[in-house]
DNA sequence: CGCTTTTGACCCGCGC
DNA sequence: GCGCGGGTCAAAAGCG
């Protein structure tokens, strides 16, 4: 399935005018779980620039009742990167303990927490042609929605890996139908099946990074 | 054969 | 109390 072409191609401009047509086709179908062994590096796809308009991303985000809901935004929470510079976080405040067990069973199980949920969301645009960036994880989507303020459907999916409830949400930019809007939820509480991305902590910043592609054991 | 996608229905919460 | 919008489930079908 990834031969499609899973891969979002950030830097680049869309596919030639002459060839946008026929690249759509299959774009628009389901470029594909990522099966495959291919896992892009999805930290520098975020290095993607953005438009000089400001783009309101806490459109897209929004407290669980957490924060006492305003302008506060999540830990981990990043719009798009000027451009390639310091690599962007990709593991949210992997450091808080929120596991899978955070997010409630399905229906009407929300009052059994005593607790909030605290449910990781991170939501980002992305210039590209296709909505299914190949992070590395494997999706199951599992629902498609329209959605009132967007012409364009809304996606659902979820990480097929048993035991994580990581929950993704793809729809296009109502405005620019050229970027897509990808609402990460949750935590995965394992590795990506085919690679391993290896974390550090920014001593300063507390925050994440992408360290590089091989197992903490075969570090050093 | 197993897994994923598809699609409509169902359920829930919120606002009026 | 009703309606609307959003999110999830579940059965069937398709594909590799």
């Amino acid at each position: 399935m990834a031969a499609v072409g899973a891969r979002p191609v950030l830097y680049h401009h869309p596919a030639p005018a002459g060839d946008a047509a026929a690249s759509m086709s299959s774009y628009f179908s389901h470029g594909g779980s990522s099966t495959s062994s291919s896992a892009s590096s999805f930290s520098a796809a975020l290095g993607a620039a953005a438009p000089a308009e400001p783009f309101d991303i806490s459109e897209f985000l929004f407290d669980d009742g957490a924060g006492g809901g305003g302008g506060a935004a999540a830990p981990g929470v990043f719009a798009t990167a000027p451009d390639g510079g310091a690599p962007p976080p990709v593991v949210p405040a992997a450091g808080s303990a929120i596991s899978a067990a955070a997010v409630p069973a399905a229906r009407g199980a929300a009052e059994a927490v005593p607790e909030r949920p605290r449910t990781e969301r991170i939501a980002f645009r992305t210039r590209s042609e296709i909505e299914i960036l190949d992070d590395g994880y494997k999706w199951r989507k599992y629902g498609k929605k329209s959605v009132k303020n967007s012409p364009n459907p809304r996606n659902y999916y979820r990480c097929s890996t048993e035991g994580c409830n990581v929950k993704k949400r793809v729809e296009r930019d109502k405005d620019d139908p050229s970027y897509v809007v990808t609402t990460y939820e949750g935590t995965h509480n394992h590795v990506s099946p085919s690679t391993v991305y290896y974390a550090s902590q920014d001593a300063a910043s507390g925050r994440f990074f992408v360290a590089g592609t091989q197992p903490p054991g075969s570090i050093n």
